[in-house]
RNA sequence: GUGGCCAUAGUUCAGUCGGUUAGAACGCCAGGUUGUGGCCCUGGAGGUCGUGGGUUCAAAUCCCACUGGUCACCCCA
């Protein structure tokens, strides 16, 4: 075997690809039922773009992006999410001039150069959704119920809701610099990731997996008890709608997602059918990125789902999307009906009529296998005598029985 | 990036203490009376035992390196 997939790569096959269509399906017409429109984007874009939004100092942007040199020697990078490329799009064509908000949706491939594992490839997909111009706690709720509402549809009851404020740009650097103050004096104890942390994003040191740090932080102060009244007032709200829509959470002081550009709600869905990378998905409001990003102040709140972890379920729970199969296979029983079975096939194909035949000039026999093997749902054998008298045995094959059939109504028959 | 485990037909796996033609199941192909699938029966094709080196009279088996896979750490979808 000369060639491979890249390491973190994987392919799709036909044998899987009904499953991705099915929820793919059921995805996109959730969107549809809450007024999301697609929006597509590249899948590169310049590398700045991902540095500025997604933050200089998370994980994603210090050693997960593929960032490489073009031709011409500006440095682009694969996205390693959704949300920079859905916001640049919206200032680069002043989506927010046309309307006050703009609800958008993507499905497609991300990119993050790491070490795979169960749940994490290096070209991965996501489904996600931004609502760009409204500050409204309604709106979270709407982005949380939406994520929620997909999963519900799809079967998957085994995930928990966790959700947090992480504050704004003026409760946060006041809460930041208390934490901060009380880090420093356990410093040495943390592991060597948490202390990288304390000055630059002392939050994350209370979100650490590590035990020992969960330990040591655990009488810390917590962002939920520093929020000023605006970040409290937006938080309540959230809750409460999110009780009145009677969708379970947890409150998780702790929480603070990968991504910098988060301000007052976060959230995360997590599942133990998962093993270690349990992130189903996540999200939450970004007031500032737009505006950071070049565009006019506009408060926003999205979301992003791993198809991946999604399917990991469904597998798991033994999912079979529904099958596509043909209609009928028509059989040759001599080479004189080769021609005629040919040509009726395209006939009944270009009617809407799921049909297959044979054709690799194989025995009855083998036909009628592979027949079964496609599992159509009729099989009808044509030979010359057939083609003489104008009619043929039509058998269903599932349950054996067959019945005559007029060839040239035969169209009309399936059309029933 | 660091670490554990793994690598034998298309697939899932067996392969004894190192020993001579490397097996099974499923799948694939062809038959089982003249023109009908599924079950059953018979036969067949298919392997550089991941790659390269080493030890040995002899390596799928022991050792080393590399590559790939997988799981975990970190982090995240």
């Amino acid at each position: 075997m000369n060639y491979r997939s890249i390491k973190g790569t994987k392919d799709i096959l036909p044998s899987e690809t009904p499953l991705w269509q099915f929820v793919e399906q059921t995805i996109r017409e959730v969107f549809r039922q809450f007024n999301y429109k697609e929006i597509r984007t590249p899948v590169f874009e310049t590398t700045s773009l991902f540095a500025r939004s997604i933050g200089e100092l998370t994980d994603i942007v210090g050693k997960e992006m593929y960032t490489f040199q073009d031709r011409s020697g500006d440095s682009i990078t694969l996205r390693p999410e959704g949300t920079a490329s859905a916001i640049r799009a919206y200032i680069q064509n002043n989506l927010g001039e046309a309307l006050p908000l703009s609800k958008v949706y993507y499905i497609g491939p991300m990119f993050r150069q790491e070490r795979p594992q169960a749940g994490r490839l290096r070209q991965f997909h996501q489904f996600g959704a931004e609502a760009i111009g409204s500050p409204t706690a309604e709106t979270d709720v709407e982005i949380i119920a939406m994520t929620i509402e997909i999963y519900k549809r799809l079967g998957i009851t085994n995930y928990s809701l966790q959700i947090n404020s992480v504050g704004d740009e003026e409760c946060r650097p006041k809460y930041k610099e208390i934490l901060n103050a009380e880090l420093q004096k356990i410093a040495g104890q943390l592991s060597t990731e948490s202390q990288k942390r304390i000055d630059q994003n002392p939050m994350r040191v209370l979100d650490s997996k590590n035990e020992n740090d969960q330990k040591l932080t655990a009488g810390m102060p917590l962002i939920t008890d520093y929020l000023n009244e605006e970040c409290a007032t937006h938080f309540a709200k959230v809750k409460s709608l999110l009780t009145a829509y009677g969708i379970p959470y947890t409150v998780n002081g702790r929480l603070v997602r990968g991504l910098d550009y988060y301000t007052k709600t976060a959230f995360e869905i997590t599942s133990t059918e998962l093993g270690s990378q349990d992130a189903l998905a996540g999200g939450g409001r970004y007031d500032l990125l737009v505006k950071e990003l070049g565009g006019k102040q506009t408060p926003s709140v999205g979301f992003a789902a791993g198809m991946e972890r999604l399917l990991m379920i469904l597998e798991k729970k033994g999912f079979q999307p529904p099958q596509q199969r043909p209609t009928v296979f028509i059989a040759a029983a001599d080479d004189a009906a080769r021609e005629w079975v040919l040509t009726t096939t395209m006939k009944l194909r270009s009617q809407g009529i799921a049909s297959e035949c044979d054709l690799l000039a194989r025995s009855l026999k083998s036909q009628m296998k592979e027949a079964d093997r496609q599992q159509a749902e009729f099989s009808l054998v044509v030979g010359a005598t057939e083609l003489e008298s104008g009619k043929a045995l039509l058998k269903h094959l599932s349950d054996h029985s067959q019945q005559n059939i007029v060839l040239e109504a035969i169209a009309e028959f399936f059309k029933h």
